[in-house]
DNA sequence: CTGAAAGCGCTTACAG
DNA sequence: CTGAAAGCGCTTACAG
């Protein structure tokens, strides 16, 4: 049960060669007859070596670290990303650091160079905003050290990143809702200036006009992803003298709001109103009805990011250096038939 | 610009002293003069240095790596975690290892062995719900891994434990509620066979035996801590022929669905009843009026979990082995004087 | 209280 | 094609 830790040298002694050889096998160099690489492999296999990242790490310019910045509010975004890039690191045989930084800050560059300095970060991953920090960008580039952008507002200069298409995330749920029959739908924008809210908004328009459905102007909310925007915008749409069916909230807390203001004036969510969130964050099923909504791929973005990530770091051409990973319309209790 | 990585060599040399010196300052070793301690330190903070983990590892037994498990629906609680035990291992010189693993799944054992075991973990956090595992602790004495558990259950039978008075907290927000003049309040218990569930409850009817006043047993509720819970809750208690004029839920989302209850019949929050929730979770200043609560002091905890287990690590007494950290009352919107 | 030496498991020059 | 040597940054005995 208890085996004890194997190392080149054994390997090494085992197969007759030089620890130096062996290194060249399990390092896949060339320059290796293929008798000796023959016996060193099954001098691998025979006492099951793993090489020690610990000691390469010492040695080499490499670290096989890989480091995870955040400062996201959202703190459930934050362990979705920690469990998909964690997983991910560990399969390649990498170190995750995980470190929360505050992108307000001016000691924040500071901070930052001195984590991949002092951590010789191989790699690094930037999640949302800090991908779309110039001067986070320029430090990497100084150190030379290569990122992966997570769910980046801008589209990518050459670097990676991995995302997800809000656009026709926001089209699939607005074509749920004209599928169901409803045609008098109501929309509530995010926080103005971030690339997410346009993208949700954009959906929404352009699947409504491939059905040649008119956007009324009354119907369009401009709110700021926060619970009180989705109860100020279902008060308002409510009170119209010809309200929508349905109302599409860009966040899911937003159409938490909206629930309420409905519950409010004694609707019946989904039978007298149908509401549509996005993002699948927690507070969709605490409330009730819970919410249909969209589903971020957040764990296999993550996922991915690691993996773009550290293909780079072998010199492994990726075939799609800006992947975007498809989503989840998950559907609940909160939408329902136009009646 | 451009920031060199500093080394213990470089240390020792800018405070004049040898090597194993500045190891001795560095790893807190007795047996280095006052003044010789001073000048190491200084110099480590001039060069910001932050010892090699890979070159630690390569040498002792000691990896200097504290492992976090974690499994817990509330990605919230598990950041404020992760930032204070990600800072007290960086300020003890240590690194921290997070792992997010499966407390059902059968093969979690066999993972957590493999972690301690492979990544050679010092010590190891047991945040809830497993630091209530019996198989764990076990699993972890078997390998002689220390642990310290935070928020337990059980008290701690002679191991390391941080945690918070839940008792006291749920008193002191009883006393908020009488103190503003209400008599008839109604409670909200969460899910059967939690300690924390019956220690909140003990608070309660504590606070109330205190002030001479009695608890109707129509004004107790068994809830389970989803906000569905509180929104039956709410429907009950406000059918009642004499309702309660404040609620206290034993968390916050319970209280957020009483207040949808009491939104819902056209009552007015805080002026009509009074909500008292518990833990400040996100969905506390989600909704409106945001929810008076307990707030939990999860960074310090963390901190504090982190710094007993390597003050065992030391052989340091800890003078307090099974520290219980303050707690917050935070009042915001939905509590008001009764009227 | 302080330090010189050996060595952890590996890699990177360098030499045959 | 193969290997002996030096060294990564640190720690653990051991000596003063």
């Amino acid at each position: 049960m208890n085996q004890k830790k194997s190392t080149l040298a054994s390997v090494a002694q085992l197969a007759g060669v030089s620890i130096k050889t062996a290194s060249r096998v399990v390092r896949r160099e060339p320059n290796v007859s293929a008798s000796t690489r023959h016996r060193v492999e099954e001098a691998m296999r025979e006492v099951s070596y793993r090489p020690s990242i610990a000691a390469r790490a010492t040695v080499g310019s490499r670290s096989y670290l890989i480091g995870l910045v955040f400062d996201n509010p959202n703190s459930n975004y934050i362990v979705d990303l920690l469990r998909g890039a964690m997983h991910q690191t560990r399969e390649e045989g990498y170190h995750l650091i995980v470190e929360p930084i505050r992108s307000q800050d001016t000691s924040m560059i500071h901070e930052l160079r001195r984590l991949v300095v002092q951590s010789n970060l191989d790699g690094i991953v930037l999640p949302p905003p800090i991908c779309d920090l110039p001067e986070v960008l320029e430090v990497l580039k100084q150190q030379s050290t290569p990122y992966v952008k997570i769910a980046s507002s801008e589209s990518s200069g050459g670097g990676l990143s991995v995302g997800m298409d809000d656009v026709s995330a926001a089209m699939a749920m607005t074509s749920h809702l004209t599928d169901l029959g409803h045609t008098d739908i109501g929309f509530i924008l995010g926080r103005q200036g971030t690339a997410t809210t346009s993208r949700r908004f954009e959906g929404f328009q352009r699947a409504m006009r491939e059905r040649g459905i008119a956007v009324k102007p009354e119907y369009i909310y401009e709110g700021d992803y926060t619970f009180k925007a989705g109860l100020l915008a279902g008060e308002q749409f409510l009170n119209l003298a010809s309200p929508p069916s349905a109302i599409f909230a860009s966040n899911d807390e937003m159409a938490a709001g909206v629930t309420m203001a409905a519950l409010r004036r004694n609707l019946v969510v989904p039978d007298d109103i149908s509401i549509a969130g996005f993002d699948d964050s927690p507070i969709s099923t605490m409330i009730w009805p819970p919410l249909t909504t969209i589903r971020q791929p957040t764990q296999a973005i993550s996922q991915k990011a690691i993996s773009l990530l550290i293909n780079d770091l072998r010199e492994i051409e990726n075939e799609d250096a800006n992947p975007t990973l498809p989503f989840d319309l998950i559907v609940r209790g909160s939408t329902a038939p136009y009646q």
